[in-house]
RNA sequence: GGAGAUGUACUCAAGUGGUCGAAGAGGUCGCACUCGAAAUGCGAUAGGUCCUCAGGGGCGCGUGGGUUCGACUCCCACCAUCUCCGCCA
């Protein structure tokens, strides 16, 4: 959410920041829902002041033994106009709220131009495209062929979109998890939370994935309830601090977590079809990070750097890329996406993107913090990414060591996490 | 699932219709005393938020409704926590 007082006085320029990214709102709504808004309050306010006013005399005149009850039939009528004023501004108050959920997040300065993920930036590179001495096959058929990854049972069982790892392949998917974890934790500092996988439509919103993109979530009803499936860790663990002050000499707080991620890939029919790249669940290791607004630039480097790691740990090939305006989604303010090379796609493709969205998500979730008993309460700057994603990691693992033989080379910092499987033939 | 209890500020806790922006205690901060500390004394202290050029005003006692001229207090619903019973991985 932006912040209101700087939409009201400096309307122009958020209007140009605004401008290039290729989302669809209108702005243009602001000045009247503004003013109608604070018109309203401003009457049922002091009608309000009036009352009290007034209450606080009541008793002092009956001490005095006056007759209060042409005073009573005064204010019985003004208490009916305070709740006719209160039911107006209640509901402008609450258009102005929605429509300021549908307000994307102000761009850094720093993000590149451009419309599509074609105008992403390269940043930097770590390794080479694999290449190989035979004809590489797309995990799919590896996973096939060594029955470790098992669609078409899944596909029973639940639908499409869905996957069995059996055998050597659950395995190694359990050992990234837990490789990935320990490497935040006991390299990189982070703590590491295990979090609900189902969640409120308040942390849902805080986050910024409501109210537009409901259509991507799962929704869960029981026990009279609603939940969503979470699409992200990144949900249950930004809103662990919602509603709150932080200290901070707590700054910056870093977490990550490990959950399943839900995601209903609506607009996504015909895309990645095969293979483990786009699934309705899926295993991910997130980063999470709050911290002062004048360290979030920083902190984003280095997490970004930390989920650079693990893949360099595993040995796999990946690119670093900037992404433009066009291509920033709703919420940040500034995004990295880190892309593997997956040999039979022949291209880089995400496996992590890292994300400042600045004070965007702490005011949704009203999440603060001060260094001082004194001070103002400030937003804290929240940050997330992947630490990175855990199925996409074994899609490129099989590719990218693969043997002509069709066996897989396990990487070696995976090796005790198999129990010493060296290879899976 | 059944029965009961409890939600008040940083913490504990009083408050059952009006001057409650909430007694009291603890904690924290400041000041005094002290060489310093402890003890003591005095003072401050809702983590907040919204409107306003300003003086100021509105909201904030788990949440949301209702009753009332007026709600911490009465009524309803919900949420959370705790205890006991049952069941269960």
């Amino acid at each position: 959410m932006l912040d209101m007082k700087l939409l009201r006085s400096n309307f122009d320029q958020v209007a140009q920041a605004l401008s290039t990214r290729n989302e669809e709102f209108d702005l243009s709504r602001f000045k009247d829902l503004d003013e109608k808004r604070r018109t309203l309050l401003g009457q049922a306010e002091s009608l309000k002041a009036k009352q009290n006013a007034v209450s606080r005399q009541i008793p002092q005149m009956k001490k005095e033994g006056k007759d209060v009850a042409p005073v009573l039939a005064e204010m019985k009528a003004l208490s009916d106009q305070i709740k006719e004023m209160n039911g107006q501004l209640d509901a402008a108050e609450k258009e102005l709220n929605d429509w300021m959920l549908t307000i994307p997040n102000i761009p850094h300065p720093s993000v590149p131009e451009g419309n599509s993920d074609e105008d992403n930036v390269e940043i930097r590179r770590f390794g080479e495209p694999t290449s190989f001495s035979f004809e590489p096959k797309a995990h799919w058929d590896l996973g096939a062929d060594l029955g470790i990854v098992d669609p078409e049972t899944a596909a029973k069982v639940s639908g499409s979109r869905f996957t069995f790892y059996k055998g050597a392949g659950a395995r190694l998917e359990r050992a990234i998890v837990n490789f990935y974890l320990d490497t935040h934790t006991e390299k990189h500092g982070y703590t590491e939370v295990f979090p609900p996988f189902m969640v409120s439509r308040d942390s849902m919103t805080g986050t910024g994935q409501l109210p537009k993109f409901e259509e991507d979530a799962y929704k869960v009803q029981g026990d009279g309830k609603e939940y969503f499936l979470v699409p992200t860790a990144e949900v249950p663990v930004t809103n662990m601090y919602r509603e709150q002050i932080l200290d901070g000499s707590q700054l910056p707080i870093c977490h990550c977590a490990y959950t399943a991620c839900f995601r209903a890939e609506a607009g996504s029919a015909g895309r990645d079809t095969r293979g483990l790249i786009r699934q309705h669940q899926f295993n991910k290791v997130e980063l999470v990070k709050f911290t002062k607004p004048e360290d979030s630039y920083e902190e984003l480097e280095k997490l970004t750097r930390d989920a650079e790691d693990v893949l360099q740990l595993l040995g796999l090939p990946y690119r670093v890329v900037k992404i433009c305006m066009g291509d920033l989604g709703f919420t940040a303010a500034m995004k990295y996406d880190i892309e593997v090379w997956m040999p039979s796609y022949g291209r880089y493709v995400e496996i992590s993107s890292c994300s400042n969205f600045e004070e965007f998500q702490a005011r949704r979730a009203n999440i603060k913090y001060k260094d001082d008993k004194k001070d103002k309460a400030k937003y804290v700057h929240t940050l997330n990414g992947s630490g990175v994603a855990v199925g996409r990691t074994t899609a490129a693992i099989l590719e990218n060591f693969q043997r002509e033989d069709g066996s897989i080379a396990i990487p070696e910092v995976l090796v005790p996490y198999m129990g010493g499987m060296t290879e899976i033939r």
